[in-house]
DNA sequence: GCTTAGAGTTCACTAGTTGGACATAGACGG
DNA sequence: CCGTCTATGTCCAACTAGTGAACTCTAAGC
């Protein structure tokens, strides 16, 4: 990185080359590092030899039953990373390591009035439990990736104006928790990294190009095009909630009218069954309800899911990813909104679009944002490429998460 | 591209450096190719020594008045590109050089009907022609890039079923032109050409995200994202003519009803203006006739104008491009179109997405995909990245085409 | 005319990859 | 049970390529 041209950044790129291709099949013996890389068999046993000396990998003498193959692996302790989440209603932490294992998970509550300053003190203290309960040293940790709820700007870290998390905005979230936790800190919004996070572990692995929706109290997507976060040149694309629908429809809080969100989000669709169902109702229950077999509640949800199929269908038209997985709360309905989704799509996507994508629903559920999250600091962490095109499989299993 | 981590491809990779500062700024001395590369100054005195061997680079002894300095340039027969558009009525040719500059160009009308082969011998024809007009040597064509309007699958190269050019689907247009030309043939649908052209010539100069959209027969857009040409996994992305604005709109050659194409596109759009102004329009006359204050053909653009621009509010919210170039014949009618447009994305957009858009018209009008295919060819021969970010300004004054 | 400063070259040095030789250890056949 | 075979990993000499420093050259400034 320092210069551009030299022969150590040869040198630091063969290392990268290296450490990936063991990431990516879990564990290799050098002759197969050689082969997959592209590296002379003498290179491959340098640069095992530097790596193992630097404790990034370990080197297991012998496992399988070959000839005599050692076979090379991350070894679990070389660094660790961090993911935190805030939501509207929760904070969740995650610790993991270079392996891409998820060693410890934890949500809590988090009360939505609280203060900027209280969120990161709790946050703070979550992620020193974290850290203490793993038994990892605080000194190994490499990065930290940061998801907040709401409109960031990516160059400056500052928080938009945002009516999810009232007394946050204007604040610099990644500055907040950098001063202190004293690493590197990464934000990015909860649906960009909902979509990083199901592309590494979730429903999007393998996939270079697709579209993740959460729908929560708003509508929005993450784009990943090319194996890639796209934030677009403003920091704002992805915004499929105010695509325009109907546009005498109801007016939206962005002002204009129809928008996606009017007919999809939370705050617009739950009020329609205030009078059947009774005011404290959320979307996580309704969803429960739609499943038990309420008709009122399936219909709603299979509005909801028409709907968000016009916009993907746009999407589709637009960009063509080959996936889009739908989560936050409204995904646990399962076939009851993706049917309605794929109908949509179907009808108003052109059909060469419509015909090679997929709508799945996430895999994670609530924990993408913090998986997101955690991969955002690995990927920041000079491991420039998470996915590299064709992977070929063998991905690592996610540890069970415990809490 | 060999060997992935070799010193050669290093050496390589420099070289490659070299040539693109070379070309983003016309012409350096080798002390300013040394700041803006990052290399030592040895060492670019030796790639200079070596590519001026190879006769990439011309070392013109001292051109500006400063204390010694040898301005270093691209040489202009070193390698020459060729770009070739088929459109609806005319086949376009143009003879460019690595140093971005345009050396010939020429248009000549082409029969709808004409069969496939018979369009690839006029090609070919054409080919020669110009390059004998140039004077250049035969054996210095680097690579030729090709355009057809319509759906291609890049991978295969096999020409989809299209209306545009009835004879020709299931050609394979680049093994056509391979096989009489004999260099590496490159292929892309009109639109994204025309993106290309744009960004590298015209409007979308130094912007590195941007949609170009194409009115003529049918509405298309090709889109850049990153610095290059996004075409989506299936290869279809950037169907900005079939997103959906009127569920129970007109139906459309897609099988829809009230894709954008049914408001915007020439085919649905003249036969409004068939009783009042004579079944013979074309679009061009339309918009001569709206230039020259014809009230009916003012409106019929302006209600065009508006369409298009509910289509890229939507693109705007998805994608936030920092430039939107409009192209094909409708450009013509600058502000007639440009101002509804504008008009319906502040209407429709969020407004943070809309704030930092503008809305241009092509710079290069019909020649837009010719010279994208010449950039296509220039991009696909090695120098893989066409602009470095911030390109700092003095690129290339394209050379007036003579016919 | 002398000084100065920036441009480009040369040279010795260093970093880093590679091919080939070599040691090692299991598998296989007899 | 032993020799042969084969694939693994390591070591060494050769080679490639970039770099810093010293050096030369030329025009500008005083």
């Amino acid at each position: 990185m320092e210069t551009p041209g030299s022969q150590s950044s040869l040198h630091r790129a063969n290392l990268e080359r290296v450490v990936r291709a063991v990431r990516l099949a879990g564990s290799l013996t050098q002759a197969e590092i050689a082969r997959t890389t592209g590296l002379s068999a003498a290179t491959v046993s340098n640069i095992v030899r530097e790596l193992k000396e630097g404790g990034t990998v370990e080197v297991t003498p012998t496992s399988a039953g070959g000839r005599r193959a050692r076979s090379v692996s991350l070894s679990g302790d070389a660094g660790i990373v961090i993911g935190v989440d805030f939501g509207h209603t929760h904070l969740r932490v995650a610790v993991g390591n270079l392996a891409h294992q998820v060693l410890a998970e934890e949500s809590e509550p988090l009360d939505v009035d609280a203060s900027a300053t209280q969120g990161f003190d709790r946050a703070e203290q979550l992620v020193t439990r974290l850290i203490e309960a793993t038994g990892v040293d605080r000194s190994k940790i490499a990065g930290v990736g940061l998801g907040v709820p709401g409109p960031i700007d990516v160059e400056s870290g500052t928080l938009g104006s945002t009516a999810i998390l009232p007394g946050w905005s204007g604040t610099k979230p990644a500055e907040e928790l950098h001063g202190r936790l004293g690493v590197p800190v990464h934000v990015d919004n909860d649906a960009n990294l909902g979509a990083l996070g199901e592309m590494v572990w979730g429903s999007g692995r393998g996939v270079r190009d697709l579209a993740y929706i959460k729908v929560a109290s708003g509508v929005g997507a993450g784009l990943v095009i090319n194996g890639k976060i796209y934030r677009g040149p403003g920091g704002t694309a992805g915004e499929i909630g105010h695509i325009t629908l109907d546009e005498s429809g109801p007016v939206c809080r962005c002002g204009n009218r129809g928008c996606l969100e009017t007919f999809a989000a939370a705050r617009y669709v739950l009020p329609l069954l205030q009078s059947s169902h009774g005011t404290d109702l959320t979307m996580e229950g309704v969803v429960r309800l739609a499943r038990d077999g309420d008709p009122g509640c399936r219909r709603v949800i299979a509005d909801v899911g028409r709907h968000i199929g016009s916009g993907v269908a746009n999407l589709c038209n637009l960009l063509n990813p080959s996936r889009v997985v739908l989560g936050g709360d409204l995904a646990e309905a399962g076939e009851l909104v993706l049917g309605p989704i794929r109908e949509s799509v179907g009808r108003y996507a052109i059909p060469s679009a419509a015909r090679q994508l997929s709508v799945l629903p996430g895999a994670l559920g609530g924990r993408a944002e913090v998986l997101g999250a955690l991969a955002l600091a690995l990927s920041e962490m000079g491991d420039s490429t998470l996915l590299d095109g064709t992977a070929t499989g063998t991905l690592q299993a996610v540890a069970p998460a415990f809490t």
